[in-house]
RNA sequence: GCGGGUGUGGUGAAAUUGGUAGACACGCUGGAUUUAGGAUCCAGUGCCGCGAGGCGUGUGGGUUCGAGUCCCUCCACCCGCACCA
């Protein structure tokens, strides 16, 4: 049983085994029903645009409107949707996907062989075939049969083709080649007729789908553009009663079933294959000899006996086990009511609880497990077991970390590899090396030939010092690359401090970044540092200079935690040991507020810090500090003075002092003199405590 | 093709409301100290220039006393989605 990207070429990837496919009844959640509840409600979430954005084109909204076509000389029916209702007398000829049920129903004797032969193609593809990967080859094949022109009685030929999709809208279309880039290019390649309905313009030489051509040839709708022909053209079918208005969408129908053991099991039984509700008690999995499918292909829970089974109702138990995604759907729900045994969580709870204010997470589930929360939470909410129906109010996309490569040059042709910076005197292949045996870009030469036996006899061209340096390029971190870095051994040399801080430090929480480790050595040296700072902790009052520190840091550290920008957290901290140093305080009332500072982003040695510091309890049970408004202020501001914008000295000012006596004091500097030199005054611009700016000319 | 994002030193980055561009680190250079150090300390480090000075936030333009930040133009790269009628 495998997943469709385990299968490579029709043959297992693992193994090799040819894959055959299966037909299997499954279980699929109606997620399409909530379609215009997922993508209206989407406007009032604090989520990034990006995750917005892309949710709102994989629900795919589409508006226009349904046409229905009857079948020449048959009592069949054909549906179509289309967008562009207005182009409806531009209509040549109506194409079905290859799975369409009426194929068979309308295929005339003539055509039987032809599109049997095509539908057969068509099935062999997988769908990702179908769809993508470049293939914009022209194919399909006519069924014979012919559609009435619900408006002018016209007879159209049907024909089926691999570019109408089966899964979408009603597998069938209405083609306009005049109006539409595929319509057109079947219609040329298969020398079907292109009616002209856009004035002006030649369809036969080229397709035009902007919306801001005028009609012709349509009747009714002679003389509009898209946006009146659209409404048009709808109330036209509409009083024709040959279609209506109708609202499209791309989102399908969720698969709710895995051929897995490891999942939670339904609570369905079946008498006589149709499927029932077990009310009796919760099913838990059963225990089953091996976890794997049964001869017959089914899955793993069919190996359970009777007897296995915590509940057995009916003739058999359901075998198919729920997806990762039944869980994570709904999990903080549960956390919010752990122990409870009634029910997933009790209303009061999660009354009291409410949405998820924050979460935090990858870009990488956004059409999957962000959009199936969002649904199953719309779903508890109408069925009334909980009061609101958004799951996460706010949230950001942390950025992925990437991993950083490092590269040897190999001469071509030899097992000589050239330092990184005589490479180009050289024909040389670029390979990937073990990161691991790289230190600041310079290369471990053994460690390099003996990590395998083809480099045993490598011989190095090497730079002036005697090193051996690599190249690097940053890239997604993977196996192939020899750039994975596992947290483990920095955790294991520094300690988890250090890499928790290392993380927040590297740059901004949204952003993609770099696992550059070289760094690291700065983060690790300022949680040392802040240990020599407490290790010097004494009795006594703190200087007035020491508070003003420790206040400014109060400050920035708790703003920056709130718009969540760590990397700028630790840089205060980090200014803030660094000065409480050089200005000796060590006093431990300046010390516990700082410990406090800490303990968020190197929660161990806040702890010790804590203790050092004669703090009582948990670090983690203090009240956050709070920054004393006059010791942010200084009486002393010092000014940069501009000429045209561009400053040319300090000034060091009263900060009581006003606009006006800043202006006197800046025009009565000697350095002022000195440029105004030749020239006038022509404005002065004094923004109090901030500039000084002196236009001349 | 559609949508989203990012461009600032050798590197990761900072600049929150338009107000000293490069904070804080890494790396590098020089020095002190040490038996040694992946320890500590001091000084320097955007680019050009001996200097005065000039230039500088992807490109080109605009608004402004003042633009990394606002407006327009173009370019490059990254990430989604894509035969959706």
């Amino acid at each position: 049983m495998l997943a469709n990207d385990e299968v490579k070429d029709g043959l297992s990837e693992r193994g090799g085994h040819p894959v055959q496919r299966k037909r299997m009844r499954q279980w699929i959640m109606r997620i399409s029903a909530y379609a215009k509840r997922l993508l209206d409600d989407l406007n009032d979430l604090d989520w990034t645009d990006s995750i917005k954005e892309a949710q709102r084109n994989w629900i795919g909204q589409s508006q226009g409107a349904e046409v229905q076509f009857s079948v020449a000389e048959t009592d069949h029916q054909l549906d179509v949707f289309t967008t562009r209702p207005d182009t409806i007398y531009g209509v040549s000829f109506m194409v079905l996907a290859p799975e369409h049920p009426l194929v068979s129903e309308i295929t005339t004797f003539t055509q039987k062989n032809s599109i049997e032969q095509y539908q057969q193609a068509a099935s062999l593809k997988s769908e990702r075939e179908r769809q993508g990967a470049g293939d914009q080859t022209v194919s399909g094949c006519d069924t014979g049969a012919f559609a009435v022109h619900p408006m002018t009685g016209k007879k159209l030929p049907i024909w089926i083709a691999d570019y109408v999709l089966a899964g979408y809208g009603t597998g069938a279309i209405m083609a306009v080649p005049a109006g539409d880039e595929r319509d057109w290019k079947f219609a040329k390649t298969f020398g079907l007729e292109i009616p002209a309905i856009f004035k002006g313009k030649n369809s036969d030489e080229a397709v035009f789908t902007d919306k801001t051509a005028t009609l012709c040839n349509s009747e009714a709708l002679n003389g509009l553009t898209g946006s009146k022909g659209i409404p048009a053209g709808i109330s036209l079918l509409e009083s024709a009663g040959v279609g209506s208005k109708q609202i499209n969408y791309r989102l399908r129908d969720a698969v709710f079933s895995r051929q897995r053991y490891w999942g939670e099991p339904f609570p369905i039984c079946y008498e006589n294959e149709i499927p029932r509700l077990v009310k009796s008690a919760q099913v838990t999995l059963p225990e089953v000899d091996a976890y794997l499918p049964t001869e017959d292909g089914e899955p793993p829970l069919a190996r359970a006996r009777k007897e296995d089974w915590n509940v057995f109702e009916g003739d058999r138990m359901e075998f198919n086990t729920m997806p990762g995604w039944a869980g994570s759907s709904w999990y903080f729900l549960r956390y919010m009511d752990p122990h409870n045994e009634e029910i997933f969580c009790s209303r009061e709870k999660s009354d009291y609880w409410g949405q998820v204010d924050l979460y935090i997470g990858g870009a990488e589930h956004t059409t999957g497990h962000l959009l199936y929360s969002r649904f199953w939470t719309k779903f508890l909410f109408d069925q009334g077991w909980i009061g609101f129906h958004e799951p996460f109010k706010q949230m950001i996309n942390q950025g992925m970390i990437l991993g950083r490569s490092s590269f040897v040059y190999r001469v071509q042709g030899t097992q000589q590899f050239v330092t990184f910076e005589r490479r180009k005197e050289y024909q040389t292949q670029r390979l990937h090396v073990d990161i691991n045996f790289v230190e600041n870009d310079k290369l471990d030469m053994d460690a390099f030939k003996n990590w395998r036996a083809e480099y045993a006899e490598a011989e190095f061209i090497v730079g002036e010092d005697g090193t051996y340096s690599c190249g690097f390029e940053v890239e997604k971190m993977s196996k192939s690359k020899f750039n994975v870095q596992t947290p483990d051994d920095l955790v294991e040399r520094y300690g988890a401090d250090t890499l928790r801080c290392y993380e927040m430090f590297l740059g901004p929480l949204t952003q993609h970044k770099p696992w550059d480790t070289q760094g690291i050595s700065g983060v690790h040296n300022f949680l040392r540092k802040s240990h020599r700072l407490f290790a010097q902790a004494e009795e006594g009052a703190p200087s007035d200079a020491s508070l003003r520190i420790l206040h400014k840091t109060i400050k920035k550290v708790t703003d920056d935690l709130n718009r969540h920008a760590f990397n700028t957290v630790i840089s205060a901290l980090m200014i803030g040991v660094n000065e409480l140093l050089d200005s000796k305080g060590h006093q431990k009332g300046l010390l516990q507020p700082l410990a406090i500072l800490l303990s968020p982003v190197a929660p161990h040695l806040a702890e010790e810090l804590w203790r050092i510091s004669d703090g009582a309890g948990s670090v983690m049970d203090a009240a956050w500090p709070e920054s004393e408004e006059k010791w942010l202020t200084a009486d002393r501001v010092t000014y940069p003075v501009s000429f045209n914008g561009k400053v040319r000295f300090q000034l060091e000012l009263d900060a009581r002092m006003n606009a006006k006596e800043v202006e006197t004091a800046a025009l009565g500097h000697e350095k002022t003199a000195a440029q105004i030199e030749g020239k006038t005054i022509r404005k002065v611009i004094v923004v109090p405590g901030r500039i000084i700016n002196i236009v001349v000319g």
